[in-house]
RNA sequence: GGCCUGAUGGCGGAGUGGUGACGCAGCGGACUGCAAAUCCGUGAACCCGAGUUCGAUUCUCGGUCAGGCCUCCA
């Protein structure tokens, strides 16, 4: 295991060491629970559902914690379910149970922990009362903010200037603020919004603050990786980091060893934004097209990189399966060889998480697995079906791949035509097989002749 | 204004100081009654300009273009 992670700290690729191989530990920012997750919600669930995967694959399935949260707070949720007329939870409790299926068409694992900010108010308040105990922490108006000048290095992970960060602050600072860029870890609830108490009075915790305590009650710190997508670098990582390591933690350990970024998604050259109106929901996305399909999408370019969001990219990654699907149907007869992934294949997911190179190599191996014979066609489906599964790739049955959603008329109705078809051909009556042919065509099946018989898959879904 | 990415064939997308992966599409061939699938082969790219170097797509600088962050967006 030589696995290497992008830093976003460092800037550079640092070898992955645990600080406990038998508990490694990772925490990526999770959605806020207020309506559907669109793609690019799901783009970092992915990334860092192979990264999981991966770790697992080395450390073991049990060494491995992964806490992703789940923000329960929150303006839009408010504003949700003021518009409903109902308790914030009934909101949350819906669409975190959405998401959760909808995750898993993707094929990502459950986290190990998933952790809800409501559930963590005593942690969020005591870990405040640690901040303003030691004066990393004030309180203003029925605030509570974080000071910024009580920590040397805030702004070392983003790179953000202190200068420059008023210089460019869009937003009037608020006259309670000793620092401008000091944030709330604490603000008074609006009325009719949920309020909890707390020494400084009844309110709310701040956005950032949530996830300090969350992962420090889930995980505790400091954790190995901390993942999430690039916009929440600044200021969210940036001001968690500030949180954690203030609130009593060991200067020099840190907060996370490795911060990974995932790259933006965007929709036809523009920002994915739901204020632009394209958006493009998970939830509508898999009645279109396989799950298996749309995580291979979001995996096809490199995690860092910004990723194009378009139709074609579907119909290409739902072709890259059928060609992986397809020599496994081939090969369907061939018991699979217990066997390792390829090392070729986990260095490249080793090398911070190369996911193109790895595919590369899944194609590699269906190759191999065409034209190997004998044992040797066992041992490729082993390692296909190995390095496959390390990313969450090739979990169903092939058969079930390429004939999704058929009822059993269609599928009674296919198999009728197509032993027609046979002995129509056996009889060398092409005119009938190619008629026969024709209507199979017309019911969206394409027949594909083989020495011992015939196979069919469903043309095209669109 | 400040900070930060990126620019590779028709498309997507890795990688490398010296033979430029892989997938889709294209072309030729094998197989097939014909197809499809599969196999074999093949054409096709490193934004522009300087610099470093024996040699740069790869390193440095400048430019152009694109994108992100600087408001509780993944």
């Amino acid at each position: 295991m030589a696995l290497s992670l992008y830093d976003t700290m460092a800037r550079e690729k640092r070898p992955f060491v645990p600080k406990d191989p038998s508990r490694v530990t990772m925490y990526v920012c999770g959605p806020t629970v207020y309506n559907y997750a669109h793609i690019g919600n799901a783009r970092p669930v992915v990334v860092f559902d192979v990264l999981f995967r991966l770790l697992r694959h080395a450390y073991g399935e049990r060494s491995v914690i992964y806490a992703a949260n789940v923000t329960d707070v929150d303006d839009k949720i408010n504003k949700k379910a003021a518009e409903e007329g109902v308790p914030i939870d009934t909101i949350t409790d819906r669409y975190l149970a959405i998401y959760n299926d909808d995750m898993a068409t993707l094929g990502a694992l459950r986290p190990t922990h998933q952790p809800r900010a409501t559930q963590t108010m005593a942690e969020i308040i005591e870990m405040i009362g640690k901040l303003v105990g030691n004066k990393s922490a004030y309180a203003a108006e029925g605030h509570v903010l974080f000071n910024t000048q009580a920590y040397a290095e805030y702004g070392k992970l983003s790179r953000q200037p202190m200068d420059d960060m008023i210089a460019g602050a869009r937003v009037d600072v608020a006259p309670y603020k000793q620092h401008p860029a000091d944030f709330v870890l604490w603000k008074p609830s609006k009325k009719n919004e949920p309020v909890w108490d707390s020494p400084w009075g009844p309110g709310r915790p701040g956005w950032h603050i949530e996830c300090s305590a969350m992962i420090e009650k889930s995980l505790g710190l400091p954790i190995d990786i901390h993942g999430g997508g690039i916009d929440l670098l600044f200021p969210h990582h940036e001001n968690e980091m500030a949180q954690g390591v203030c609130a009593g933690h060991d200067h020099e350990v840190g907060y996370a060893n490795y911060w990974m970024h995932n790259g933006f998604l965007n929709m036809a050259a523009e920002k994915m934004s739901k204020s632009l109106g394209n958006v493009a929901l998970v939830h509508d996305l898999i009645q279109q097209a396989p799950g298996e399909a749309l995580r291979w999408a979001l995996l096809v370019g490199h995690y860092r990189a910004p990723l194009e969001w378009t139709g074609d990219l579907i119909e290409q990654s739902k072709k890259a399966l059928d060609r992986l699907y397809g020599a496994l149907r081939r090969a369907s007869e061939v018991e699979a060889e217990d066997v390792p992934p390829p090392a070729a294949f986990l260095s490249a997911l080793e090398d911070d998480l190369n996911t193109p190179a790895a595919f590369a190599e899944l194609f590699g191996m269906a190759t191999k697995l065409e034209t190997a014979t004998g044992k040797g066609r066992a041992q490729a489906k082993g390692e296909l079906l190995a390095a496959a599964n390390v990313m969450g790739f090739l979990l169903g049955d092939p058969e079930d791949w390429f004939q999704a959603g058929v009822t059993d008329d269609l599928r009674a109705q296919v198999d009728d035509l197509i032993a027609q078809r046979l002995e129509a051909r056996a009889a060398k009556d092409w005119a009938a097989a190619d008629r026969i042919r024709d209507e199979l065509t017309a019911l969206n099946i394409e027949v594909m002749d083989g020495p011992t018989g015939a196979t069919w898959r469903i043309k095209e879904s669109g």
